[in-house]
DNA sequence: GCAGACTGACTTATTGCTCGGTAGGTTAGT
DNA sequence: ACTAACCTACCGAGCAATAAGTCAGTCTGC
């Protein structure tokens, strides 16, 4: 047991070198577009060398996409715990530092999306990550959204659901122009939306 | 001249028919995954008599969006000078009306968005359409919303540009939502945003 | 303390496949 | 005869993946 201890820590550190590196690659080029050749030869080793720490190429790729959930997640700098029982008012923080995060991380962001766009059908080896980690932001909105509600932060005829959705609709659609035109104030206009968001969900006017 | 006049008529019948496979297949799969030979094999025909159509893969491509774009302009059924001088409320109805036609054209979108995934590098064969088609709709929306402005649809101290970026990220982004899961109610979730954009642009509250 | 088994990190060479694209010929209609 | 619409045959390149070997370091038994 325990054996080679040299080998094993060079390992893990050039495992993490790939990962690195074809990160960059599945961005900028998706999946299909990635060749394991061209990541292997810009880490500086051959391609059956890098085959050699991963068993193939879908799973490097889901090693990056797990990367970058653990990137996300480390970012926002929130206890896993905790997300499950936000306010609304909280949910806009974090959200809101969410976009900040990514507008500073364009290869992230195009990681993402590039991976939807491309993954919408079942066979795509991300197909279940897209499926997954959308269902799960809408739900965890939702129930922060109701949790809002309940509370009295928010109006009681507002559907948690549908507002959910647009506001994930606002981040994902602000970052599609974001990432054709740099130009785009992402975390500006996302402040926008929220405000804008939060002064139509206010209680105040009517109680109803 | 007008020799060959069948033939003719059928190579145009051919090349709207390669079009028209090509569509589905760039839009399931996206420039990079699709590939001549299975296009050409659906058509009934072989890759290099696909080819005698169109001089390479890129060319087709092109074709295709424009075939979309043809097919966006004539669902919304409104003449291509009018487009140019809307007014606030026109431009909502406008807009409401391409999402609604879009829910019912799911390739179409998909290969919008993928399209605009896979093309942020230059030399991508479709960069500068995605470029030049955010652009052109962000002018578009931004100038009719300055249009609402000057009529007293919307109040003064809206800024157009930033609200234009935000209708077009609501749409791009329920769409990407819908995408992913089709239950979600896109043209309905969009009416719903526009509405509440509505009720925050309305220039009643005070004048200012 | 040292020989030999073992292991992890690679290498080169190669396989089988798919890709876009080309050359050159055949057929059918005008 | 000419032309458009194909065809078969082929090319070179790139792809992911496999096979089989090299080599350095390390742990075990003596």
């Amino acid at each position: 047991m325990a054996s080679t201890e040299s080998a094993e820590r060079s390992g893990k550190l050039s495992r993490a070198r790939i990962i690195e590196i074809a990160f960059e690659h599945f961005g900028a080029n998706g999946y299909r577009g990635a060749s394991l050749a061209k990541i292997a030869a810009e880490v500086g080793i051959s391609q059956p060398g890098l085959l050699h720490h991963f068993p193939n190429k879908s799973a490097l790729f889901r090693s990056v996409l797990l990367e970058r959930d653990t990137r996300d997640l480390e970012a926002v700098g929130m206890k896993v715990e905790k997300i499950g029982e936000l306010d609304a008012d909280e949910l806009f923080e974090f959200f809101e530092g969410l976009v900040r995060h990514n507008a500073d991380n364009r290869n992230m962001v195009q990681l993402a999306h590039l991976t939807a766009a491309e993954a919408t059908t079942p066979d795509h080896p991300a197909h279940e990550w897209v499926v997954l980690r959308t269902t799960y932001f809408r739900e965890l909105c939702t129930s922060a959204l109701q949790n809002g509600i309940d509370k009295g932060q928010v109006r009681k005829d507002a559907e948690p659901r549908a507002i959910a959705t647009m506001l994930i609709a606002a981040s994902e659609g602000l970052e599609n122009q974001w990432l054709v035109d740099p130009s785009v104030d992402l975390a500006g206009s996302f402040a926008e939306f929220t405000a804008m968001l939060r002064r139509d969900l206010a209680p105040s006017r009517r109680a109803r």
